[in-house]
DNA sequence: AATATTTTTTAGACTTAACTAAATTTGATA
DNA sequence: TATCAAATTTAGTTAAGTCTAAAAAATATT
């Protein structure tokens, strides 16, 4: 059985290597988990002799089938949270994440299994983010970013890339939540700030917003 | 902040205090922790620091006030946590102690309070447990064991003293659960076992039995 | 009351997951 | 290609919570 240190380590990596797709260095770990390099080393092999991840010294990490396994599960676990948290106890979008960080270290297939159909089986997190479903697998939309949309095509918002609190308050006061439909009146040459529609009202976002928010045209 | 392990001291502590109502030795803490009496000594040391419990050499622990308060935090979270598996995630009543083990420890006050507010302020847990409200009160039924009871007097019960998932798969198979009726016919002088009917069905049980279900009048 | 038994504590050691500081390897730069 | 900087690993340390074995205190027995 994992401890609650190699799940984080795992699902660290999971994700590390979601946007990389490659291996992955020990410092970008570090970071993610707020732990030293050399901890980080020192997980690598204990996880390696477990075989979980592939390692080898100065390379960095990558995971093995099982190690996918792990972490996908703690996603899956993660997701299920959050959406609980969301459509059940009244948690906003930016509220969930700290909550899920620990709840998805609960072990118990039959609760994952009954939460999963108490919610009735759902696809998507309340980031947009995909769930992974019992077989752990998981289909994610064919999303895009925003910066990619082009002038005046419908689009509807599925997600965000950054799921800081501080950007989900962010859209949330300018009213962008997943399912709104978001149409770019103008692009701004100068900066690539965009003027966009977002349900029934017009504004401005810059460049870095608009990188961090999933369409699906 | 408590980790994970003073906690189950804490709460060990207190469901001993609960019965013997007086202070509690160091070897009944390690039976019910699953540790060593020279760990439970160690770790008696510590929650004294923290002003906890009191403590004296080879004189037992009992809580301070705020070491109630937290025991009642957790024993508050763990009953909750019972009932929801309970009664929207398919749960039996033996089979919900282990997982909500887990999930007592999850910290987070908006969690607790919301889950209260969902399950609509319970006041008792699946085992007819009284459950701490958000101010740590809780109140219990007047409530006696099915030994004291008087012959041919009407009760109904409300809760067990063993909640081993043992015990409570043979109340299941005996269809006895809370709010059950329960009527006393004979009393064994041999053995002390009893004749009852328990809703509609008719049968024997042993004075071991009797002594773990309570019932109200 | 003296002795024996049980309970509890102390002392020292182990494990896990972290750390710091120093050494090594890699990759970039000149 | 030689050198330098950054990344990574190694070596040794720490803290929490556990353990075993031995010592001390409390309780029970004769």
């Amino acid at each position: 059985m994992q401890t609650l240190s190699t799940e984080d380590y795992l699902k660290a990596i999971y994700h590390a290597s979601q946007s990389t797709s490659g291996t992955v260095a020990t410092t970008s770990i570090a970071n993610k988990i707020g732990a030293k390099p050399s901890s980080v080393t020192d997980m690598f092999k204990k996880l390696s002799e477990q075989k979980l991840v592939k390692y080898e010294k100065y390379q960095g990490v990558s995971l093995t089938k099982e190690g996918v396994k792990t972490a996908l599960r703690i996603v899956r676990k993660h997701r299920l949270w959050e959406s609980f948290l969301v459509s059940h106890l009244n948690f906003n979008w930016d509220e969930v994440h700290q909550v899920a960080e620990q709840l998805e270290h609960i072990q118990s297939e039959k609760l994952t299994n009954e939460l999963e159909r108490f919610l009735d089986y759902p696809t998507h997190d309340p980031h947009g983010d995909p769930i992974p479903n019992r077989a752990l697998f998981m289909k994610s939309y064919n999303k895009i970013l925003l910066t990619e949309l082009p002038l005046n095509k419908e689009a509807v918002c599925v997600g965000v890339k950054d799921n800081s609190s501080d950007f989900l308050r962010y859209l949330d006061r300018r009213q962008i939540g997943i399912g709104t439909p978001i149409l770019v009146l103008h692009r701004e040459d100068f900066d690539q700030s965009l003027h966009i529609q977002a349900g029934n009202s017009t504004l401005m976002i810059t460049q870095k917003t608009a990188e961090n928010i999933y369409i699906k045209p």
